[in-house]
DNA sequence: GCCGTAAGTAAACAACTGCTGACTTGCCTC
DNA sequence: GAGGCAAGTCAGCAGTTGTTTACTTACGGC
């Protein structure tokens, strides 16, 4: 487990049965996480908020009062995805991005955040969690093809975009098939298997010809 | 929702007031063809016993009589479009094979049966479905292999199948892309855009080097 | 030390889910 | 035309779901 996150945990050690620690924010935290992980694993219909209150240890209601709904929890997710997942630095060359986006696939990180973009394919059927959903693919897409050089004014913008985005689906969905299925060799290959056809694919997808 | 379904319906311009027909072969075929629909639209969870009945025309306890259970009748489907999809000739083309899947993925016969692949990609938690969707997985990589002029004795033939698995990921991620989200250019590219970039995945992934 | 506020709890709600059993009705055979 | 049987209907069950409401309790400022 990361520090990071458990600082936020009320006395992880303690007896359970003791009277919780009283901390808005930590509770809030630990709600997120809970639902973050269980939204990207199972999606959103099939994980209960009961689901999400157990395994963050904290009273069911308390989903509604600081998330308002389970919508809420689920948009509030998304939107803290973004945050952790956008950190990305401005001129970033192909390569580099095709070696992060491999080991978010190989789940370097697991332990703290897994399957982080599947969350970007779960649907809530709830219209604002949609579009929270479609800016960050968008977003994610546009810097994605912005490494390939691509500049908004591009005369062939939308093929470059087009692009971008089929490298894109090609990542989702083999995060998708990696963590739902065990289609072997896929889901248990590691970084370093990864890495060869995930590469191939980007440069054939983004290089400039 | 599309009107006119298919010729199993039994009478379709018929007051539909008046007794339905009898016929048990084609009200399963309906149930099954509905429930295709919307399991690979929204997904095992979101859609509901009376969804599916509903659209069908039909009385929800037919599915129970028909498929035993929801996830009976779900792993009916998955039985039932591997037989569709998997009409493929046996020593196709690379080019060919790429050329079928953009034809899925643009859903030429949307109106028939919208977006076939996806039902690939829905999880029921039923191990037994499970197990149906992984076989159908894996012989469609394998399918999508041999094209490449992979054997299964080859060397090396891990990392073609798992190249193969990467381009079927692909495929499916963009398929889930377009139908669940508005992620423009990609979810109104025709046939036209979706071809190019996609044969170049394929062909960086699968050609002989 | 007291006390107000906010954090956390418990129980129950109404709606929905998959499923079942007893019933009705149309079709085919004799 | 009568009767048997399969096809289709109906109402309701038992469990689950998201959410709310009224309650209890810890913490910090006075």
């Amino acid at each position: 487990m990361s520090a990071a996150q458990d600082d936020h945990r009320p006395e992880a050690g303690t007896d359970p049965r003791a009277p919780r620690r009283r901390d808005a924010a930590g509770t809030r935290q630990l709600l997120l996480e809970s639902a973050r992980d269980l939204f990207a694993t199972n999606g959103y219909r099939a994980t209960t908020v009961r689901d999400i209150s157990e395994a963050a240890g904290v009273n069911v209601a308390l989903i509604n009062r600081y998330f308002t709904s389970k919508v809420g929890l689920f948009q509030a997710c998304l939107s803290g995805a973004v945050n952790e997942l956008g950190a990305v630095p401005r001129n970033i060359s192909l390569e580099q991005i095709s070696s992060r986006i491999t080991a978010q696939l190989a789940g370097v990180d697991k332990a703290r955040h897994p399957h982080q973009l599947l969350l970007l394919l779960r649907t809530s059927g709830d219209e604002q969690a949609e579009e929270i959903r479609l800016g960050i693919l968008h977003s994610f897409a546009e810097r994605l093809a912005s490494a390939a050089g691509w500049e908004p004014e591009d005369p062939d913008s939308d093929r470059m975009l087009l692009h971008a985005q089929v490298a894109l689906s090609a990542a989702l969905g083999i995060s998708l098939l990696r963590a739902s299925t065990g289609l072997e060799p896929l889901a248990s290959a590691g970084e370093q298997e990864l890495a060869e056809p995930f590469h191939r694919l980007i440069t054939a997808l983004l290089s400039r010809t």
